[in-house]
DNA sequence: CGAATTGCGAAACTGGAGTTGCGCTATTCA
DNA sequence: TGAATAGCGCAACTCCAGTTTCGCAATTCG
């Protein structure tokens, strides 16, 4: 049952990842430092590296816990449901976006988590993973609304939810624009109100 | 006319972007060492640090000519143009997502260079600057075919492109799912063919 | 109890990005 | 010709992420 050796502090997760989330939020990923997380939670750099082998598992480590649960409501109404969702992911990248002190369109912590993915292949599995579980919700969101005729019998949902959550990142990654409620509301009119079976 | 004192080498550009980016493509952007250019090249570190004054800048100025022109064409068939756009986005896409030895989605050079942008404002401002000319373009295209009555006369030109361009960087970054040219055509139906004007 | 196992802290170390100082070289301008 | 300007190579340097070593502490198993 209990495991072998001496047992972790259990303390210095919760606390680290505090101090690591407060730092990532406030100076950016770069502002992050394994040595000032180590010092300001009291403990060693060995301590840090036993539970997340590089920055980069951290960095994943605290973001992850910054999400939202982006549940997923089921109204009936696809549209209020698409913009409620949408809503939340852009609500994740917004947080991430004022990262970094210096204004203007900051982003770079967005496409850090994305290096980090693809610097190390346990990361890139496992974020892929939870994209896809993600996904297929809002896949599935969309089918059932096909389905019940509130959407075009012949609609081809995966390109439909990559367009939606593709816009919102192209934005704050790409073209620095503001991703806000109105945008995410003509962002769904624009791809689904011409989807709607005709009354 | 000429420069005050000594004239830059000329060749030294020229062969070190051509070393940098055989070394981005085949190791990644990791992979991207300075000294290791800097020492292939046969030229000081100092010297590139002149001309180049980060490693991302460097990175940056090797994907920036490695692009294709990437020439919006205007046929009057405004499906057409898109996918031709599109496939010109997606290759560029693609290429990069191929650096970096370790097979799987890798697609770090873009997130790469994301982070990049926003690191150093002057980069951020560059690939703003010509991510927002090459859009408009794009716009304008749209717009033209939604003039000439190809298009739904209400039809909201910036998230519609928004959901192209963003579709192919979210699989490409996001979901790590292939960007080929039959997905292209399959994105472009998916938002294009329930906006053309009904016959 | 004692042995094995694992966590922790401290410190020294590696490697790569980026900087600095210096002596030298190539060019322009007066 | 000579002064000013700017590129170049060399080498030493700082900084930080990440690694390694070692001695000690806490726990389980026999």
């Amino acid at each position: 049952m209990a495991p072998r050796g001496r047992p972790r502090d259990t303390q210095v997760d919760e606390r680290v990842l505090r101090i690591a989330a407060a730092l990532l939020l406030e100076r950016g990923y770069t502002g992050l430092s394994i040595d000032e997380v180590a010092e300001q939670a009291g403990v060693a750099k060995t301590t840090l590296y036993r539970r997340w082998p590089t920055k980069d598992h951290l960095a994943v480590a605290v973001v992850a816990r910054l999400q939202a649960d982006d549940e997923i409501t089921n109204t009936g109404d696809i549209r209020a449901d698409l913009v409620n969702y949408l809503e939340k992911i852009a609500a994740g990248l917004n947080r991430m976006r004022a990262a970094g002190h210096r204004e203007g369109p900051s982003a770079g912590t967005v496409g850090e988590l994305v290096a980090a993915a693809a610097r190390h292949e346990d990361i890139g599995r496992l974020t892929r993973q939870q994209y896809a579980e993600r996904n297929a919700l809002a896949l599935a969101l969309i089918e059932a609304a096909r389905l019940r005729g509130e959407l075009r019998a012949d609609l081809d949902a995966e390109p439909l939810f990559d367009q939606l959550a593709g816009a919102l990142y192209y934005r704050v990654m790409i073209t620095g624009a503001p991703v806000d409620r109105a945008y995410v509301e003509r962002l769904v009119s624009s791809a689904l109100e011409r989807n709607l079976t005709c009354h």
